[in-house]
RNA sequence: GGUCCGGUAGUUCAGCUGGUUAGAAUACAUGCCUGUCACGCAUGGGGUCGCGGGUUCGAAUCCCGUCCGGACCGCCA
C-alpha cells in the first residue's frame, strides 16, 4: 500500500497511521512489542510523508463505524519512506482550515482533499457519460482549432501574436461556432466536442476566462429534434450520475413569460412566487409614484404577513442596493384577522388592497411585495427579490431539479449607445420563418429559433437553429450593420461554404463547468476546475499572466506601451 | 470602469468607543502514554497586526493612499 500520511496517533506502545491514497484512508498499525524498529520509525513520520508498506490485512479489534475501511487495518511488516514533506500550509482534510487564497496558491495540495477529489471524479464521470450517450446517438467528436481568427462581435477575444506573420494575431475561440457549422456543410451530420473556450471578460463565481463547453451540432433538424436529443442527454446524466429521474419533455417557456412571471431569462422553477403586474389596478388613485411609472408589479410572499418592521426595512435596503436598483419597496400585509397594513395606506382603501391581493393570488397571512418603474428594469429587480425571498422563506429545497427550455428569444437587441442592433444570441441564429419579413421593417420584433436550457436558475446551455441560406445570412449581416466588405472579411469563409450545399442545421452548447458544479452542489465553478483562475484572471499558483522577455517581444515584432507604469 | 466586504501567530479567527507585555483554537516541536481513530495529558516556540503616509502624548484600532483576496454591477454574441 502506498500513499500519504494523513495523520498519526502515537500511543506510546503502539502507533496508528491513517494512510491516504486516491481511493481513501487505511489505518496502519505499528506495535512496540512485535515490530519495535518499525514502530520507532513510524513515530517520527510527519503529515504528508509519502510511504509504502507491506503487511497483513487484519480485522480490527476496535472497529470504526464512521469510515468505510473502519473494519480493517494493516499490520505493517515492511515500511519504506519514499519522501518526506514539510508541514503543509493548511490541513489536508474534508474541512480544511485554509482560506481560499492559500488553497489556490497550493492547489496541488488542495486537490489532495476529499471534496476536491470527489468533484474531479464527478467531472470525469460526467464527461464519460456524455461521450457514451452522444456516441450512442452517432455523434462524432471532432477537434477544432484553438488558434483562430478574431471577430469584433460578442465577447472580447484573447489574442495570440503570430511570429511568422508580422503584425498579425490569432484569436482563441469563444466557441467553435463557425467550425461546427462548416462541419455540417462537410456532411458530418452529428458533431460534438468537449472543448475549452476562451472569453476575455471579467470573472464571476460562475465565469472563468477559459472554460469547457459541451459543443454540439446536428444537421437536418428543427428545434424539436434538438430538444428531444438533449433532454435525452440531460435525463441520461441525471440518471447515471445522481440516480434522479427528470420528467421529459421539459417545460418550454417563452422568454417574455420568463421575464414577466419570474423576472429572469433563467427562472428557478423550484418554487412558485410568480410575479404579476398590477399597473391597471393601482393607477389613478393619486399615488404619484405609481401614476408616473410604466410598470407596477409584485409577488406574494407566502406566510410573511408577520414580518417585522425591521425585516421589511432590510428588504427595502436589499432592493435599493445599486446591484438591484429599485427606488423603493411597497409592501401590503394581509393579516390573519383579515385586516390590511401597507406602506401605501394613505392612498388606498382596504378594498383596493384586497383587490390587489386577490389579483395576485394571495391569502390571509401573506405579504405582497411591490416594485414600480421601467418595465424590464423592474421585472429584473423583482426577479432578484423573488430569489432572495425564496431563500429567506426556505422555499428552495436542495436535491430538487427543475429543468426547462426558455424559447422565443428576440433575435436582436437594440443598443442605444451605438444606435444599432446586436444579435442577442449570435449572428448565425435563424429567425422564425414568419418573422423574416420583419427584419426589414421592425427588426426588434423578430423572434429567434434560439433556446436556453435552464436548471434551477442556472443557464446550463443554449443554442439555436442556424441560418443555412446565404441570402438570409446576408440580410442578417446587413441588419446588424455590417457592410458587405466587413461581412466578407470576417465571415467570408462561411458565406463561401454556404454556396456549396449547406444543410439545415442547429445545435447547442452546454457549460460543462456549470453543469458539474450544479451536480456537485457547489456555488462556484472554481470548485470543479482543477486549476482555476482567481477574481482578477490570475493563476496564483503558477503566477500567470507574466511579463515576457525583450527577445520574445522582438521576435513577435511587438512593442509595449503600458497605460500604467508597472515598474 | 464602479459598489460592497475582508487582510492580526503556519492556519482560521477574536481583539468594541485609540490606552500596560496583542489573545483563542488549531497546527508545529519536545516528553509521557499499548486499541487510537478530531486519541489523551504536560511543556514549549511562534507576530513587520498587508504596505506607505497622516492625526495623536499614545494607532492593530481613526483618516488618506496603495497592494492583495472575495462577492456583485457594468461586461459576458
Amino acid at each position: 500500500l502506498s500513499g500519504w500520511i494523513q495523520r498519526s496517533r502515537d500511543l506510546g506502545g503502539m502507533t496508528f497511521i491513517d494512510l491516504r491514497d486516491r481511493y481513501g484512508i487505511t489505518q496502519l498499525v505499528f506495535n512496540m512489542e512485535t515490530h519495535k524498529e518499525l514502530c520507532v520509525l513510524a513515530r517520527k513520520l510527519g503529515r504528508e510523508y509519502v510511504i509504502q508498506v507491506k503487511g497483513t490485512v487484519a480485522e480490527r479489534s476496535n472497529k470504526n463505524t464512521h469510515i468505510p475501511t473502519g473494519d480493517i487495518e494493516v499490520i505493517v511488516e515492511e515500511l519504506n519512506v519514499l519522501n518526506s514533506s514539510e508541514v503543509p500550509p493548511f490541513t489536508i482534510e474534508e474541512e480544511s482550515d485554509g482560506g481560499d487564497e492559500l488553497r489556490m496558491k497550493y492547489r496541488y495540495l488542495d486537490l489532495r482533499r476529499a471534496p476536491l477529489k470527489r468533484n474531479m471524479l464527478l467531472r470525469h464521470k460526467m464527461a464519460q457519460e456524455i461521450r457514451k450517450y452522444l456516441d450512442e446517438k452517432s455523434f462524432l467528436e471532432v477537434e477544432t482549432p484553438v488558434l483562430i481568427k478574431s471577430t469584433p462581435e460578442g465577447a472580447r477575444d484573447f489574442v495570440v501574436p503570430s511570429r511568422m506573420n508580422e503584425g498579425q494575431f490569432y484569436a482563441l475561440p469563444q466557441s467553435p461556432q463557425t467550425f461546427k457549422q462548416l462541419l455540417m456543410v462537410s456532411g458530418y451530420d452529428r458533431y460534438f466536442q468537449i472543448v475549452k473556450c476562451f472569453r476575455d471578460e471579467d470573472l464571476r463565481a460562475d465565469r472563468q476566462p477559459e472554460f469547457t463547453q459541451i459543443d454540439c451540432e446536428m444537421s437536418f433538424v428543427d428545434m424539436e429534434d434538438i430538444f428531444s436529443t438533449f433532454e435525452g442527454l440531460t435525463a441520461h446524466l441525471f440518471k447515471a450520475i445522481l440516480d434522479v429521474e427528470v420528467t421529459v419533455p421539459f417545460t418550454r417557456m417563452p422568454f417574455i413569460e420568463a421575464m414577466e412571471r419570474y423576472g429572469s431569462d433563467k427562472p428557478d422553477l423550484r418554487f412558485e412566487m410568480k410575479i404579476s403586474e398590477i399597473s391597471d389596478l393601482v393607477k389613478g388613485k393619486g399615488f404619484k409614484v405609481f401614476d408616473s411609472v410604466e410598470y407596477i408589479g409584485g409577488m406574494v410572499a407566502p406566510g410573511a404577513a408577520g414580518y417585522s418592521r425591521k425585516e421589511v426595512d432590510q428588504l427595502t435596503a436589499f432592493v435599493q442596493k445599486p446591484q438591484v436598483g429599485a427606488r423603493g419597496l411597497v409592501y401590503v400585509k394581509w393579516n390573519e384577522d383579515g385586516t390590511f397594513k401597507s406602506s401605501v395606506d394613505k392612498f388606498y382603501s382596504p378594498e383596493d388592497l384586497e383587490g390587489w391581493a386577490t389579483h395576485m393570488g394571495a391569502k390571509k397571512g401573506d405579504m405582497l411585495l411591490i416594485l414600480a418603474g421601467d418595465k424590464f428594469k423592474t421585472l429584473t429587480a423583482l426577479g432578484v427579490l423573488r430569489l432572495e425571498m425564496g431563500r429567506r422563506l426556505e422555499l428552495i429545497s436542495k436535491g430538487d431539479f427543475k429543468p426547462l427550455w426558455v424559447v422565443d428569444f428576440p433575435l436582436l437587441e437594440w443598443d442605444e449607445e451605438t444606435r444599432r442592433f446586436y444579435a442577442m444570441h449570435h449572428p448565425f441564429t435563424s429567425p422564425y420563418e414568419n418573422d423574416i419579413a420583419l427584419l426589414e421593417t421592425d427588426p426588434g420584433k423578430v423572434r429567434a429559433k434560439a433556446y436556453d436550457m435552464v436548471i434551477n436558475g442556472v443557464e446550463i446551455g443554449g443554442g439555436s437553429i442556424r441560418i443555412h441560406d446565404r441570402q438570409l445570412q446576408n440580410t442578417m449581416f446587413k441588419t446588424l450593420g455590417f457592410s458587405p466588405e466587413e461581412a466578407e472579411d470576417q465571415f467570408g469563409f462561411l458565406m463561401n461554404a454556404f454556396r456549396y450545399g449547406a444543410p439545415p442545421h442547429g445545435g447547442i452548447a452546454f457549460g460543462f463547468d456549470r453543469w458539474v458544479s450544479l451536480f456537485a452542489g457547489e456555488n462556484s465553478i472554481r470548485d470543479v476546475i482543477a486549476f482555476p483562475k482567481n477574481n482578477a484572471g490570475r493563476d496564483v499558483m503558477i503566477d500567470s499572466p507574466s511579463q515576457i522577455s525583450e527577445e520574445q517581444l522582438k521576435e513577435l515584432s511587438l512593442a509595449l506601451k503600458l497605460t500604467k507604469d508597472k515598474e
